[in-house]
DNA sequence: CGCAAAGTTGAGCGTCCTCAAGCAGCGTGG
DNA sequence: CCACGCTGCTTGAGGACGCTCAACTTTGCG
């Protein structure tokens, strides 16, 4: 089993040809804000930015703080599709039926800045950066759901929490904040029902987790959770995967 | 909490200004030819379109056919992540990136558009309505996998592969093709890997739902089934939800 | 302090996975 | 032409993972 997979970041890219570099969060904020009139709103845990059946009028991006956006579906079901971080746009999947689909709720306080959607675009014809940016944002969303999707399709229990919690230390990371302390502002049951589980099962995985040492309750009410060794997370993973599914991923192309 | 905020104030808008009409499959196709540049290339089934792991430069349009993204992660895992139909984009992932992270393959004959994504972004500077054709696309690509996502959390086995095919069915006939009739191209094990099942389960999803009157086989191989009553699907799948997961749902918000 | 909400843990069970056998379609070649 | 192997599909039996239900503990808040 000693098969070597070629990861998409050990390749090397011709620095040469770069498309776009990634750009810095702060720097995205800056132009966007550069560009177009922004309105900031300050909100509070709970609070609703914006409904599912509103009609789409405009974006929103996550300036401070953490949001999460939940799909509504018209038989009663109801998911967390998505957590947002800083410089994550929200809203993008009103763009294609004029309505945002999905209601987003701010986890924590925090700072919520908006922008027409018209004025967006016709500040994206003028700047060309603004346009990169946005690209590059929705392109983002669409990789962290393809994500969410390979977990819960092919992981186990244990190892989607697992990978949940890495996923989080990392995008805290990608921002600068420190990422081996983790405050989780989601309740088990909202966990659960982002990672296609019960909150019985979270609360299970997390307490398996801490006994064997892959991560620690720094808090009693267990909602703080310390990551000393985040790469240890990501192994264990990959030790769930290599373990057991080696049928379900076969795919005979 | 009934407090009233600026930026709702500042938003008075008036129901006659519908944002951006839903636009006719074809005619975003022809605004997209009209605009920039396409290089169109047909191919076959099984044909690979694109590597996950080749350098972003341009994007592909779906013109004749069906096509498969197959998302690749470190540890080896595999997963069909969408199904594209006519009018859809491929390797908008690649944007954010510089690398497209997923395979396309064509799943039948049929004729792939390209462009590259510098031309289309100029052009878009000087053509909003293909901005809106774009954008329109991408975000309906975040709609599709949120619409995934839900169904893989919410969703026991059997309803996952009725809604797999309502919403095959769906595709067809928003794309004026005859939807009673579904020939898929995919092998069990393909549809399983995309839905987070076995292709044993898959296979006896498919004979209930035949027993059951919901489907019918028409060809001996079992890959043409026929939907007399697309919505008796639906219903199936609501009846899914109602009856069991009341409990998986509750988010206490 | 007392109550409600959230979290943990256990026991039992059901759905779906695993493993295995058998069957049907299909191209190959003797 | 049919035997042959190959691939994909179906169906069954048994087992495991995660859900359900329930009891209990802890936290937070009036």
């Amino acid at each position: 089993m000693a098969i070597t997979y070629t990861t998409l970041e050990e390749l090397p890219m011709p620095a040469a040809c770069e498309p776009t570099p990634a750009m810095d969060i702060g720097r995205q904020l800056a132009v966007l804000a550069d560009s177009v009139p922004i309105t900031r709103r300050v909100v509070r845990p709970g609070e609703r930015i914006y409904h599912a059946v509103d009609r789409f009028d405009r974006l929103y991006v996550v300036n401070v703080g953490i949001c999460k956006t939940v799909n509504l579906s018209a038989d009663g079901r109801e998911q967390v599709v998505a957590v947002h971080f800083k410089g994550d746009w929200l809203g993008v999947g009103g763009i294609a039926t004029g309505r945002y689909g999905c209601d987003a709720i701010a986890m924590d306080t925090g700072e919520i800045w908006s922008v027409p959607y018209e004025a967006l675009t016709t500040a994206c014809s003028r700047c060309p950066e603004l346009l990169t940016v946005f690209h590059q944002a929705m392109s983002r969303e669409i990789l962290r759901e393809r994500a969410s999707m390979l977990a819960l399709c092919t992981l186990p229990a244990d190892a989607r929490v697992a990978e949940f919690l890495r996923r989080w230390a990392e995008a805290l990371s990608e921002r600068g904040l420190r990422s081996d302390c983790v405050g989780l502002p989601m309740s088990r049951a909202e966990i659960g029902n982002f990672l296609g589980m019960t909150l019985e099962s979270v609360s299970r995985a997390l307490s398996r987790l801490a006994r064997d040492g892959l991560i620690q309750f720094v808090d009693r009410a267990r909602r703080q959770i310390e990551i000393p060794v985040p790469a240890a997370l990501a192994a264990f993973v990959s030790r769930c995967v290599s373990e057991a599914d080696s049928r379900r991923g076969a795919l005979a192309c």
